[in-house]
DNA sequence: TTGTAAGCGTTATCAT
DNA sequence: ATGATAACGCTTACAA
């Protein structure tokens, strides 16, 4: 038994094929009593449109194109998954795809449009090496979430949503300095050989230091760019060789909390204390941060409003191509984790 | 500047559109010429085939839908992320749908054969609700992933890949009944009326009781049904209320790792120690409890195990209406989170 | 080996 | 207000 079409709809409604169409998308007009009869015979057979035959016919789904890079880390899956209710509460189906660190984001979002002819394409976590011939042969509306294109893009070509990186790790590395801490490790990784939200980070962290005219030290910072494993994973190793080569050292930041968590675990398993010993701030603001123990301070990214933006900019971009970008406030969250020296 | 079609690329290349079709799907015969002559207007015209108008001729597309009941849930996230992985090695591409704990996953299953014209439905963490009618309306193959039907439904209607959620909650609680716990807490929460994974390792956790001769004490176990918030959340809040009534409680069994995190933060907050004080047991094996301080002992499921297995029996599914039904074994690990009592 | 033509289930342009 | 009818880009008998 196939599937009702919209033949069977017309068939048993007594109306013809076009009427059905025009019923069930609002255009067009019916009288009352036919609408009704459509509606009737759709309930009975169970109606639902084929897709497929609607997007080939035209020439545009809405389907929205997610690609992520580094879907392990928590933040990014709080993005995504935010980004899930709100493109449904839209009437639109989400399409991820995980991007590896070794992949370039532009080419497969190319691939993807031709092949699963999304309406649009929303990427979180890439780099900022795109052109303007990027986003114009992409085709269909772009979304930049947590990162932004070079500034040599025409910006009237994609949105983008966006925190001030370079701010916000100066904001977490000056809380560090108000505190009294003059040695400051920095746990920091970067996943590609472009300029990335973590290449701004570290940014942020050496302007904090300069404005306070505390010297820069290379062996406070971690310095593998080759990152394995995960980000706790990461911060656990990077954290036992800050502590082997600063024994002075009193507090260290990092850009992302799963890095501040593998930090902490370090510090606890050498038998120090945090923060008596050492304070400790993340970056993203993930739930299990709070849970840690001790509870982990950290800089907060407002991952449901950057989720909201970044669906709405897509929308408005569908609509009347009106592209945005905009920048969002984080916040400090203070926890317990840092304490003056 | 419209994306060619194979049309155009019959006319570059001077062929039929039904050889050009051949050609690309290595169907019927056509001589090496044409075939490089075809493959060249590919290339040069950049093509990419259509894949609304392929899924609406061939009734059938290479997307394999999964839904996701609490995606929240960081291991259930890591099961979608390894099956992500392999669903595109196949070939294959990957629609993801959130199914609230509210909605019927069956129901939304139906409608998005119905809509979106995936070859597959693969379902993680639902109810066992589901009958014959269902699995036959389907249409498409089902794979359960962590959970099953109830034992009613024709297993040859669907594949499963589980664990043995009795057993496995009930070596959990062995474990600390060896250790010489008597009053052993259970943090425990149903999201669906049905039976669930969780409400077997309710079952697990009063087997074991049972079998060592120790009364099942609903004091002992969290209450609440209508679990909100996180699993974080929950574990914390139910953590609080277990200590309170039951000052003689020396160990606690969960049905998470999350909750386990939860309730480790209300132990330590409360001033108590882990192990020393109260055990902690958590339940599925992400990554952050190993590097909660002190780390969380589990009983680690095989993600990448299970994620492998769901694809396979969908791929057998596919190819030859062939179903599975595997339980895997799921490992206990001791990081030192529990002691003699 | 190759091309012609008939759909797949829609939407949209026309007449009516 | 309504119903034929022509696309949309592809696959696949069926002919040649």
């Amino acid at each position: 038994m196939m599937n009702a079409t919209i033949k069977d709809i017309a068939r048993l409604s007594g109306v013809g094929i076009s009427t059905v169409s025009r019923v069930l998308n609002g255009s067009g007009s019916a009288s009352k009593e036919t609408k009704e009869r459509v509606m009737e015979a759709v309930r009975e057979l169970n109606y639902v449109p084929n897709g497929n035959a609607r997007n080939l016919k035209m020439r545009q789904t809405s389907k929205i194109m997610v690609l992520v890079k580094s879907i392990d880390n928590p933040f990014l899956q709080k993005i995504v998954h935010e980004m899930q209710s709100l493109i449904f509460l839209r009437g639109y189906t989400m399409d991820i795809r995980n991007v590896s660190n070794f992949e370039d984001e532009m080419k497969i979002a190319k691939e993807e449009v031709r092949a699963g002819n999304p309406c649009g394409i929303i990427m979180i976590g890439g780099t900022y090496g795109y052109t303007n011939e990027d986003f114009g042969s992409l085709g269909v509306p772009c979304v930049l979430v947590t990162f932004e294109a070079c500034s040599a893009v025409d910006r009237g070509l994609y949105s983008s949503v966006t925190i001030d990186d370079v701010a916000e790790m100066k904001r977490a590395t000056e809380y560090m300095i108000a505190l009294g801490h003059r040695r400051i490790g920095c746990i920091y990784s970067n996943n590609s050989d472009g300029e990335t939200p973590n290449t701004l980070r570290l940014q942020g962290y050496k302007q904090a230091l300069e404005e306070h005219g505390i010297a820069y030290d290379p062996g406070l910072v971690s310095q593998r760019t080759d990152m394995w494993g995960s980000g706790y994973v990461f911060g656990f190793n990077m954290m036992k060789i800050l502590m082997a080569n600063n024994p002075d050292m009193t507090a260290v930041v990092t850009i992302a909390d799963v890095m501040a968590i593998g930090a902490a675990k370090a510090i606890l398993t050498s038998g120090r204390r945090i923060p008596e010993d050492i304070s400790v701030i993340g970056f993203d603001g993930i739930e299990v941060a709070e849970y840690y123990s001790p509870a982990l301070d950290t800089i907060a990214q407002p991952a449901q409003q950057m989720a909201q933006y970044a669906i709405d900019a897509m929308i408005q971009m569908l609509q009347n191509r009106k592209t945005s970008h905009i920048v969002l406030e984080s916040s400090l969250v203070r926890r317990g984790s840092s304490m003056k020296v």
